[in-house]
DNA sequence: ACAAGAATTGCATCCGAAGTCAAAACTTTA
DNA sequence: TAAAGTTTTGACTTCGGATGCAATTCTTGT
């Protein structure tokens, strides 16, 4: 049956099943396989009349180069890996990394991780899929970017600093703003008992958060302070003001969340369940600056990250260092911007 | 230089920066390259001591197989290109499709779209990376379409269906859902006059949900309704409440939106702009079941698309086509499950 | 111990584009 | 118009792993 089909005017229909290869267009266009390559390479001596000659049989037959097959002569993928762990937060930066590598016509290999845990196996595929760099928001062991470093693959974490290795990294300063939304706290209400509320145990942007809270309230006079864990998702929000509550009784007044899901769970857990009032009764921060905590029914005081430039220096960064592997290892640090909502005491 | 690299001791280093390849292995191990590549294929017949052989020295070399020049010779690049257009509500999808892909050992190629303009470059880009398969949450038309027919590479649409195409989609039934709400609102309340909320004048979703809402709204006798437009943020619902007003003065006193986001907007604004009470004043309906819809403070009536089910449905359906190119189109349509929440009147 | 059969192994080739280098085709100059 | 110089072009090799097929080794039965 395959013989009958290849017979004759078969051609066309096995043709139809294979791919399109420069050969093809090199027989049609009457002209080596080498010409058709050239004619796609930006800076080759090709003259006029065979780019033209190429061309037209490029278009007749549909062709597209193979970047498979071009990725392994060139040992260049134009792939990076993305590396997500929850898309909790993560949407906003995802969108934004993605729109801004296929701007610059970098293919975007999506790896997202529902634990954390199952990195080892997830940085294996990364590793065979021959990626020109990777892009990290998630947490890796020195071990675990060891193979990178060694086969030149530039790694760029995003909101992961290493404090003792020298990798490179876009964050936005958690501690500072962590500092910011604490001093205003302090000067906008007297507030008698403060409550932090953290994220995940293994994330370390909550811990930095968590630390930086808790440094400047210590600097303040502020020792007394009720800890709870969540797990950066708005019910574990609602759920930690009961805990909170159960701890100090209604004695505190201040909330100090991790990130803005959680604080919006407070909030709503606050205003609906115990019927207080916020900012009235308790006063509220958060961290993020999701799109939702700029809506009315929230209008939460918190930190935003500023995404776009993050997001846009973490891109740059990386494809600099494609580029130029020989770049050193970079730390940048953005500052958060303020967000003063109505959920602060005065 | 490179030559002083190469001589004698060199040959470390130059190793170091190249990568392992099955023949540093097999020579390593002493035995034919094609031996190391049998040793990582399933059911291939290699005797227990080759094996291990070739394992130690795939360890003691670090070796990872390759998979791009894998995918050259197979013609199987085990990617699959994942094409959404915005963020707004595919977060949660993307996250399923995502963690449904990897748990199947296929990798994820990521094409977002801002303005489903973008399509054409995009589609080019996705048929160079040899993809096995593609799943599209964007629309294409039927002359996109038509090269991955050509080729074989099987395509299911995501909320999108087309009639008259024969192509394989998993959607959430956008017609049946909008009736059961407008439904609801008819039998809930004597709503003196409707409006309706559509998304983006070139969403298909959009389109398909305001034609079920006002076809079903005909049947009943309900013919007087005003019209508004927004384009699917919280922003835009919040516009559009203003707009419906201007229309109309104050009569309208039920509003169906064509998703959450904007019901959402909506219900702010009616509140805390127009201090009207939801449900006492108006009723509001939304689309799509997104989490922000379950928090407390709106508590909105929706219809919610079966996320799980449907991810899951859409990438078995791929896989399925990709290791089966036989396999016919198919269209699988699932029910929305009605949340009722608290902003219907009765 | 030896032939027949089954299980392993290695050789050679292929996938599709890119780059090297020498031959061929053009220009310019004397 | 021939020689020298410049630009284009094509033959051939390469990237790294998979596979058909022949050669080899290992079983098994007699």
């Amino acid at each position: 049956m395959v013989q009958r089909v290849l017979s004759s005017r078969g051609e066309r229909l096995a043709e139809s099943r294979r791919n399109v290869t420069s050969y093809d267009v090199a027989r049609h266009a009457g002209v080596s396989q080498s010409a058709v390559s050239r004619c796609f390479k930006p800076g080759a001596s090709v003259s006029k009349k065979m780019r033209e000659r190429v061309m037209q049989s490029v278009q007749a037959l549909g062709y597209q180069p193979n970047a498979i097959a071009r990725g392994l002569i060139t040992r260049r993928s134009n792939m990076v890996a993305v590396i997500v762990s929850n898309l909790n937060f993560y949407p906003e930066v995802l969108s934004q990394l993605s729109a801004r590598f296929m701007q610059r016509g970098v293919h975007v290999l999506l790896f997202t991780l529902d634990h954390e845990s199952d990195v080892a196996r997830t940085l294996e595929q990364v590793a065979q899929y021959q990626v020109d760099g990777v892009l990290a928001a998630a947490h890796l062991t020195r071990e675990q970017m060891a193979p990178f470093h060694q086969r030149n693959v530039p790694l760029v974490f995003y909101n992961r600093s290493y404090r003792d290795v020298p990798v490179s990294s876009v964050c936005c300063d958690q501690v500072q703003g962590e500092r910011v939304l604490v001093d205003l706290l302090a000067q906008s209400g007297r507030h008698r008992s403060y409550a932090l509320l953290s994220g995940p145990a293994d994330s370390v942007v909550s811990m930095q958060r968590t630390q930086g809270a808790i440094e400047r309230l210590h600097e303040l006079g502020i020792r007394d302070l009720t800890q709870v864990r969540g797990d950066y998702s708005y019910d574990s929000g609602r759920r930690a003001v009961h805990a909170i509550f159960e701890q100090r009784g209604a004695m505190t007044d201040a909330i100090v969340s991790a990130n803005d899901m959680m604080a919006l769970g407070c909030l709503d857990e606050l205003r609906h369940r115990f019927e207080l009032d916020v900012p009235g009764d308790v006063s509220l921060v958060g961290f993020d600056g999701v799109r939702a905590a700029h809506w009315c029914s929230f209008d939460l005081t918190t930190i935003r990250q500023p995404v776009e430039s993050m997001a846009e220096a973490a891109v740059t960064m990386l494809l600099e260092r494609i580029d130029n592997p020989g770049l050193p290892a970079e730390k940048r640090l953005f500052s958060g911007v303020l967000r003063r909502g109505a959920t602060l005491g005065h």
